[in-house]
DNA sequence: TTGTACGCGTTATCAC
DNA sequence: GTGATAACGCGTACAA
């Protein structure tokens, strides 16, 4: 592998001249050409590494994801991968399964590789998180969650809830049941839930709330217990598509005689579209929240000041 | 952010001791302790940047992905991922949407970036794939896909077909159909095939063949097009999960009366599991495969002689 | 326009 | 056990 020395001298020309043919371009006509062909025969490629020691920058995102296999979280990768590509930013992929412990190395690991800028997808954010993010001088987005005092890339959630609610209430859905997860996610466990409860309220409909997890097979088992007893609703909500399809899988599996529950998730989650019959959901625009926190997080990079929260609108998608 | 002279400046001591209070550890007791503490309290990194400038080596290795919503992937990634953290690598991922140009530029990006090694998940290898792969001087291994003069760890794609077409002959099915893919994919288009065949005709079976696309919804058209006209067949084998869960989606909506058709995909989707009813499907240990390919790149970049194919089994998963 | 010399932070070599 | 020094490859004042 050849360096910008051995490039110098057999152009015949000092290694400043190839720097900044390579940079600035102010070099002779001749040369210019010269280094050209050069350059070209050699496949030359400056090193990285040299220049990020020299210049402080890497040139690199961080990403850390709680788990892989997750439509938001692939959706909204992607969206983040797209806008590091126009920037010229490398993706660096952190992958924590859901562990906390591991979040809070992954932002140490990055800080060490003197990644450029974080964008982290947590599933909460600690005193711990923050007191980490505080220390290492690097600048993080969130997206999905929020947080006062943190930059983050939210979707409207309480939105989302409550367009399900008046949807429902409008097609004369009477008898609601909701399944919902823990208010220690903001997002999910408890805007969600207000907003429907607030759209049901519009209809003087209230819902009947249950607890349940974000795993599909804990899911299925807390249905299955819930709806043996109290088997019918006119509509059953999901907090999360997960937990919808958790549904469908039990009511079509103990319904034969179709009594026609109307089910609905969270998240725009294809499989939905998948199961027979369909199942209704509100789509979150994931992969565009990715592009957006990219680009609010190379602002911060480039030091312009930027708004701190950012929230994406979802779009309702009813099987009627 | 301090470095290592600021370090042994506070310690009164020279850098290189500091670096080999870091490296060897050959160092007094006393000296020991008092950098113990020092570094503790100014919480010191060395810069990885000018570690690689110097080692020649950068402990990051580049995965080249297809796509990002994918069981397969996301389970391969996760492998890999895992046996990085042992080894002590920095994953990169880069992803290319299923663009074959991308493909190529990815593994120019990672040979500039200066990887250790490359993980390559391809949909197919090209000449030009391999005069990259020859040139730049980075160890690659393929996963997924077998190539003659190239290292992979492949999925036992024949014999799945193979237990499949044994276990529907076993089952007393007679009249089995089949939706195989483009032979230009050689592990999916091909081996599965075959392998259905050899084991279909141990019971003197020979199986209606369609072709059809990896993407859902292509396929979805071409079942529904396929069983509009000849409705009824025993068993029904998709190439991939994704046609699986086409033919299941098109049965579910058009047979109500449930003439029982049995359906079986390839892959181990999860998704199987939740539509209803649940279809069959041959387990791919895509997560092990990572694993298993992390490691022989490992070895191929301590410059370990290995075997150049590896195979992984699969685990046949049927619903009786 | 071009070349010289130095520094980015680390480690290996060699004296002491 | 410890310290001075050179080298990894690059960019940039500064001088020519």
């Amino acid at each position: 592998m050849k360096n910008i020395a051995d490039i110098a001298k057999i152009a015949g020309v000092s290694k400043s001249t190839v720097s900044r043919y390579l940079n600035n371009g102010s070099v002779s006509v001749k040369t210019k050409q010269k280094l050209d062909k050069i350059i070209q025969e050699n496949d030359y490629q400056p090193n990285q590494f040299a220049q990020s020691l020299r210049a402080h920058r890497t040139n690199m995102i961080g990403a850390i994801i709680p788990r892989m296999n997750s439509y938001a979280v692939d959706e909204t990768v992607k969206g983040v991968k797209t806008i590091c590509d126009e920037l010229n930013y490398s993706l660096l992929l952190n992958y924590t399964n859901l562990n906390v412990e591991k979040e809070l190395e992954a932002l140490e690991t990055f800080y060490r590789s003197k990644v450029d800028g974080i964008v982290l997808m947590a599933t909460e954010i600690t005193e711990r998180h923050l007191t980490i993010i505080n220390k290492i001088q690097v600048p993080v987005i969130i997206v999905g969650q929020e947080h006062e005092q943190l930059h983050c890339v939210i979707h409207n959630d309480f939105h989302a809830g409550y367009v399900v609610g008046q949807a429902l209430g409008k097609s004369q859905y009477k008898n609601v049941k909701f399944f919902g997860v823990t208010e220690s996610d903001i997002a999910v466990g408890i805007d969600r839930k207000s907003g429907l409860i607030a759209g049901l309220r519009e209809y003087s409909i209230e819902p009947s709330i249950s607890l349940t997890s974000f795993n599909y097979q804990e899911a299925l088992f807390d249905v299955t217990e819930e709806l043996e007893t109290q088997p019918h609703f006119d509509a059953i909500v999901g907090a999360t598509d997960s937990i919808a399809l958790a549904v469908h899988k039990y009511t079509s599996e103990h319904h034969k005689k179709v009594d026609k529950q109307f089910i609905v998730g969270f998240g725009g989650n294809p499989v939905t579209e998948i199961v027979s019959p369909s199942i209704s959901t509100v789509i979150y625009h994931f992969e565009y929240a990715g592009e957006v926190a990219m680009n609010q997080l190379n602002q911060m990079i480039m030091q312009q000041a930027i708004e701190k929260r950012l929230t994406i609108d979802v779009t309702l998608a009813f099987k009627y």
